[in-house]
DNA sequence: ATTATCTATAGATCTATAGATAATGC
DNA sequence: ATTATCTATAGATCTATAGATAATGC
């Protein structure tokens, strides 16, 4: 090396090296655990994905739930208030006369754009949270988290559809988050199906038609 | 005792009891792997469940995706069949005439019949499926066995909605499977969420609604 | 001095196999 | 005689902890 003063090694603060670690490890983590959810994946399996001991996991974290949890909750805050602040503003825009489609694009559409655009760790929190939203543990963690953006949405939805009762109105729902947590699962199934025409990697594709497909049917419960 | 002649061990055969032993297995280990995933349970936990010793399972199996396997396989054929029959009948009733709405009625309600008359065993089969639609070996499984039926739903809703796209087809059919396979996982999210006026248990009632729901959803798609 | 990372290791648990015992089958 | 079930155990692996070493911080 002719340039001497170049280390080999950037010298980097405590602080800058402990956030650089705990994002690797969490990055890992991540998709690990959403490809083979909790109890597939080991400890060793994330430090070999990062390069490092095993033992440093336990060092910032004091076990593998709390890991577990770690990932979760890293992104969900996030997710939560981009989803709120659309919700809010669509109420802001339309008042008394919000439509169904409206209020499902406000409340689907943010969430796209930040798997589109957020690149691969978004995707893989995408299929994280997917994957363990069939699971107790799952499940309970993103209730905890994601019931209050729900239930506004499902309060816009109520004055969309004043004719709709209570019961289809969560049923209605339950039927989007299925199919937007499969969506987000992207387990190939569709590529194999349609022979290639589709793709579970195409989220604009699937952007483009659920908030469309799910308000029609919610508007058919009326009937 | 003052019937002497009463054994205290009903005698069986042995095909007998190597059916009781084998039908104990399959549904312990169903529900186990249902609630928690493979990777979720031990070989000892269904040992215990069933109240044997872990070796037997060796006895009846190669080894622990053996047994992941059996449970799937075990049911799936009569699903598929139903199903199958149900979409042929409804086609030979309607032939050149079917409707979005009628394709999937046949699709879903032999299903969903199956689940609610079929009591806890098969609802454990479905919300195994609804676990293992999202993780890679179980993606593959049901691709396998599940497409043919698939494939025959998708050529009748074409034969309904000529003018629809093969992407938005396709599409619908995720989003179709996405929201089923969240019902049969039956999380009680919907329970919660909707302060108990829903319950994730009440087959029933979404039974009544999605074919509605998603047909307007299909019909959607076309504008 | 404090914080990040590694070495060594305990204790538990898990899958799987070999071989013994207890039932049914003729 | 054959099949179902249990006992004993090997070998691997997994989580977690204690304590050593190597960096950064003043």
């Amino acid at each position: 090396m002719l340039d001497g003063a170049a280390p080999k090694r950037i010298r980097r603060s405590k602080a800058e090296q402990r956030a650089e670690s705990l994002e690797q490890i969490l990055d890992a983590a991540e998709y690990l655990f959403s490809m083979n959810g909790f109890y597939g994946v080991t400890l060793r399996d994330v430090a070999q994905r990062v390069g490092i001991h095993t033992t440093l996991l336990h060092y910032y974290f004091k076990d593998k739930h709390d890991l577990f949890e770690a990932v979760f909750k890293r992104r969900a805050a996030v997710t939560c208030e981009r989803r709120m602040a659309a919700l809010q503003s669509y109420e802001a825009e339309t008042g008394d006369r919000p439509t169904v489609e409206g209020a499902l694009h406000a409340f689907l559409d943010s969430d796209f754009d930040l798997y589109i655009e957020g690149g691969e760790p978004w995707r893989n929190y995408a299929a994280f949270c997917a994957r363990v939203s069939h699971s107790r543990e799952g499940a309970e963690m993103m209730m905890a988290h994601f019931d209050p953006v729900v239930l506004k949405l499902v309060s816009i939805l109520r004055r969309a559809l004043p004719d709709l009762s209570e019961e289809d109105l969560f049923w209605g729902y339950e039927f989007v988050t299925g199919a937007l947590m499969h969506i987000w699962a992207r387990t190939g199934r569709i590529d194999r199906l349609s022979g290639g025409i589709c793709r579970s990697d195409d989220i604009a594709a699937a952007k483009k038609r659920l908030a469309k497909f799910m308000a029609a049917g919610f508007i058919a419960l009326k009937q």
